[in-house]
RNA sequence: GGCGAUGUAGCUCAGCUGGUUAGAGCAUGCGGCUCAUAUCCGCAGUGUCCGGGGUUCAAGUCCCUGCAUCGCCA
């Protein structure tokens, strides 16, 4: 094992959010990279599910901590796939190995005299059930529930991770890379200069019990982070695996600043504290601003990533992501920003070199490499340039600089469209004499986009692989030799393509409409390239026959199960009069969460009896891979308003 | 309150240990080409480098100070 890579296990209580989606994307992108120079790579992602905000946010969609947990946890596993994000493996904090683990090392730790019972004194709101520090009151009361919180004071185990703190900062001294970028390093060094004290890791059963509890006392549950850090031992096999220490000596994290203090402080002294070595380096990126008014929170507009994938495609989502973040630095994410790095670098400049330099070795070569002659000075700086690109890719992909890498990648997009001008093969076809200087510019410029195809594939995989077909090559997990010039054959037989990347226009991509409009189905589909357009001009109906739906807005007033069937929620639905409508959404949706909410209702739908139930119509709903989402107004609206 | 970061063209940002007329991409204007996804190439700019003081032959770059924004800590 050469590199063991992890994104931190995202918790439970939220969907999964575009900051989610670019830690992920990051440790994808590296880990298609080490592998691709044949490197032996493990990359864990999964979910962290234990805790009083879960049972919290379970007990609201009225379901078991578990069922939510379960919920959640499918919703954060659906949402990878298609950002082409490929984890080894998806951990749960729920899994039974990863309990057993847990529960095992806290006995170690116990038995070696590192975790104390102790009281632990505190403000207690019994609202907000838990303690609150002198911090957060406002006017001595509790900011969200307005009273006064208790003095209590509680018995709890505690981490002697004081212990450890001159160790830890020996560490980070003595190992300059172990923390970056260094920004965050010397923010945890300066945290370090105080007094470090011990860290509570337990929660009474009488408060919490969705947790793992304590194996030398079954009065407590382990709370957040002993739970949660050694997802990262559970993952490679602790202890037993044969191959743990290697793997272990591999670690490297991936995380947000926000899990900062977790990960650079608890952890390192947790593993020191169970005689473990620490790991091997902390990466920690910045935040996601979300700048653009129109994806406000008070427009309940969040960006959802795999509503980005899903209009603008993994690849696209993905350069952005890499190319717009200094990494460890914020960034702001809006549409505009996307849609102008799709067109610009994607479409103008990516995609239109490749557009133009296939429909020459087509017009020009018969579709086929041609054998290059004597390079002339142009020929050898573009293969100069290109294979010094693919180092300096290289180098910054190391130090975790994704937006230098694909930047010096675009250096060598911008240099191989000037190199076309300035060498016009159109020109060199119109004279016969000049046959071999075509072929050895044709050349050149077919090895330059091989040895781009090469570095992008960790970046853009699905455009890395059309790209490669196009060309007739092949790509072995080999970097390094892949990465030499000259190792296009001539001869090979090309295939074009379609535009890899199609313009869109600014402004009628909205990236995720949280409830589309009524009206939507007149609008104007999302763009799709323009293939798309075409296969659908069969199978269109006039507006007679949509006319012939009677398409209601509805107000659930009423909802519950359907006995035995999993599927099926018995709605009573008001549009203006009242009607049963049985719903195959009870996997997504809990009876009480749809109550009193307008969705879009089929209302001249011929009547059927499901499950013994008769059901009066349907309610729309979307549908994508293993998620269902309602359809409703976009605004409140009388229940029976005509749909049109 | 303590520590720290940031403040450079309309926008997003590069500018390492101080050294020639301060840079890139996007956006804007003009010109060129036609192989290409109305794409590409060339040219043109504009900047009190946050304000003030200082060190130096020389400061965006170092020091002091003020302001603004942000982060960590209390």
């Amino acid at each position: 094992m050469s590199l063991y890579l992890t994104t931190p296990i995202f918790y439970v209580n939220a969907q999964p959010h575009l900051g989610h989606a670019y830690t992920a994307v990051v440790a994808d992108a590296v880990s298609r990279f080490h592998r691709l120079a044949g490197e032996d790579v493990y990359f864990q992602t999964g979910t962290d599910e234990h805790g009083d905000k879960v049972v919290q946010a379970a007990a609201a969609a009225g379901l078991s901590p578990k069922e939510y947990a379960d919920r959640i946890s499918g919703q954060f596993r659906a949402a990878w796939p298609p950002l082409a994000i490929e984890p080894d493996r998806f951990i749960r904090t729920t899994d039974p190995e990863h309990i057993r683990t847990v529960q095992a090392i806290l006995q170690q730790v116990y038995d070696r005299g590192d975790i104390y019972f102790s009281d632990y004194a505190g403000l207690y709101c019994q609202g907000c059930e838990r303690f609150l520090t002198e911090k957060e009151l406002v006017d001595g009361l509790c900011p969200d529930h307005r009273q006064p919180p208790v003095p209590v004071s509680e018995q709890n185990y505690f981490f002697r991770m004081g212990k450890y703190q001159q160790w830890l900062i020996d560490h980070i001294e003595s190992h300059p890379g172990f923390i970056s970028p260094e920004r965050y390093r010397n923010e945890v060094l300066s945290f370090l200069r105080e007094p470090l004290e011990d860290l509570c890791i337990s929660r009474p059963t009488s408060r919490l019990t969705w947790g793992i509890p304590l194996p030398f006392d079954n009065r407590f549950v382990t709370y957040v982070w002993f739970d949660a850090l050694i997802n990262y031992l559970t993952g490679i096999g602790y202890p037993a695996a044969a191959d743990f220490g290697a793997c272990w000596a591999a670690a490297e994290h991936i995380i947000a600043k926000d899990i900062l203090k977790p990960h650079a402080i608890y952890w390192p002294t947790m593993l020191k504290a169970m005689g473990l070595g620490p790991y091997r380096r902390l990466h920690v990126h910045g935040y996601w601003n979300m700048n653009d008014a129109k994806m406000s929170k008070s427009l309940g507009n969040v960006v959802r990533p795999t509503d980005l994938a899903a209009e603008y495609g993994a690849d696209t989502v993905r350069y952005f992501l890499l190319r717009e973040m200094a990494f460890g630095v914020d960034a702001s994410f809006s549409i505009d920003a996307l849609i102008a790095r799709r067109n610009s670098d994607l479409a103008n400049d990516l995609g239109n070199l490749f557009s133009r330099s296939l429909t020459m070795a087509g017009k020009f070569a018969g579709n086929r490499v041609p054998a290059p002659g004597t390079p002339a000075e142009a020929d050898r700086e573009l293969a100069q340039a290109a294979t010094a690109m693919a180092e300096e890719f290289s180098r910054q992909i190391e130090q975790f600089a994704f937006h230098r890498a694909l930047q010096a990648v675009w250096e060598v997009v911008g240099l191989a469209n000037r190199y076309i001008v300035a060498n016009a093969p159109w020109e060199l076809a119109k004279e016969p004499a000049q046959a071999e200087r075509l072929a050895t510019v044709l050349y050149h410029l077919l090895e330059a986009l091989r040895l781009l195809t090469v570095v992008l594939q960790p970046i853009m995989p699905a455009t890395a692989g059309k790209m490669a077909a196009a060309l007739g090559v092949t790509l072995p997990a080999d970097f390094q030799g892949q990465a030499r010039w000259g190792l296009l054959a001539p001869g090979t037989a090309l295939s074009p393509v379609e535009p890899l990347f199609p313009r869109l226009e600014k402004g009628t991509a909205p990236a995720a409409p949280p409830q589309p409009k009524p009206t939507s189905a007149a609008r104007s589909p999302a763009p799709e390239p323009p293939a798309a357009g075409k296969a659908a001009a069969e199978g269109l109906i006039t507006f007679e026959d949509f006319g012939r739906l009677d398409l209601r807005v509805g107000e659930i007033v009423a909802a519950e199960r359907v006995p035995k069937a999993d599927r099926l929620l018995k709605l009573t639905v008001k549009a203006p009069e009242a009607r049963t409508v049985v719903a195959g959404i009870a996997a997504h949706y809990a009876p009480e969460e749809v109550i009193g909410r307008q969705v879009v209702l089929v209302a001249n739908l011929k009547p059927a009896k499901l499950k013994g139930v008769l059901s009066e119509g349907m309610v729309l709903a979307a549908k994508e891979g293993d998620r269902l989402v309602l359809i409703g107004p976009g605004g409140p609206i009388t229940p029976g308003s005509k749909v049109s």
